[in-house]
DNA sequence: GGACAGGAAGTCC
DNA sequence: GGACTTCCTGTC
């Protein structure tokens, strides 16, 4: 232990608005795991958290001069009962996903880490994504104070300083090319991720295409998760499917409004689970 | 048992 | 439309 940090513990919400396991388990997010007693342990930002459910109340455990930081990653301002509401006259498909996934929270992600973990994901499974993301950290991120083993996300600096061939240990496969092209371009200066997600209408989603391994779908997931614009809509085989099978021809996902990337976050985790729930 | 196809939050040429 | 890395599953 490097130093004693002082734990707070402090009752967030209730489930209703913020449930630990469909916010961690909905796709969203690498780095989110249960525990053998059932909470959710996470890494963001070099900090660590846990978060549980006792009852109908939902709790966090961090340092406390980090709650700040959870709240907005959390995005602890957003009233997901209005955005829910909003999406009410998309039919009874629609309203079936949202009910089933009410309870997800859209987080507010380090734009780096969220870049780098899609372009991971393509054509690629969530455990697997994982491990690749935790070898990543584990190689290359700075170890957390207090937390034996966990280690923050990679600066994207780190990784551009690496030679090619210098990720072939992730088994990433030719996803390590892109992940170095990007953290270059990003360590550069060529890739602003902060100035890009201040970009009106699709600027943001069109710069980041610019990035070798990056197309419409993971450009897509980078502005929904990464850049927490709440109308970015990506469209992977499972929506695919959803879309062909339960709206009508020619829907398009614009029509779900400024919050259809949570639409489309509900979508998902229901595709994924109905008939297992 | 081990080979093999199919698929996994896709993208590129 | 095919190739691309790696890994896991189901099938024969």
């Amino acid at each position: 232990m490097t130093g004693t940090v002082e734990k707070t513990t402090i009752k967030l919400f209730t489930v209703a608005e913020l449930d630990p396991v469909l916010t961690c388990e909905c796709g969203q997010c690498f780095r989110w795991n249960a525990d053998a007693d059932g909470r959710y342990s996470g890494v963001a930002s070099g900090r660590i958290a846990r978060l549980w459910t006792e009852g109908e109340d939902v709790f966090i455990e961090a340092d406390g001069d980090d709650l700040p930081f959870w709240r907005d990653y959390l995005d602890m301002e957003t009233d997901y009962a209005a955005a829910r509401r909003s999406l009410d006259g998309a039919g009874a498909y629609m309203r079936a996903c949202a009910e089933h996934g009410a309870g997800i929270r859209i987080l507010r992600q380090d734009k780096w880490e969220t870049l780098c973990s899609f372009i991971i994901s393509q054509c690629n499974n969530i455990p697997r994504i994982k491990g690749i993301v935790e070898r990543l950290c584990a190689a290359f991120g700075a170890p957390i104070p207090g937390a034996d083993g966990v280690y923050a996300f990679p600066a994207a600096e780190r990784l551009a300083a690496l030679g090619d061939g210098g990720l072939d240990f992730l088994r990433s496969g030719y996803r390590a090319g892109y992940i170095l092209s990007a953290a270059r371009a990003v360590a550069s200066g060529k890739m602003d991720l902060e100035a890009a997600a201040r970009l009106p209408g699709d600027g943001a989603w069109e710069a980041l295409k610019a990035l070798p391994g990056v197309g419409d779908k993971v450009a897509n997931c980078v502005v929904l998760f990464g850049f927490h614009q709440m109308d970015a809509f990506p469209v992977d085989v499972w929506i695919r499917r959803v879309l062909r099978e339960h709206f009508p021809p020619g829907f398009s996902p614009a029509q779900l409004g400024e919050y259809a990337g949570l639409a489309q976050q509900y979508m998902f985790y229901y595709a994924r689970t109905e008939g297992r729930a």
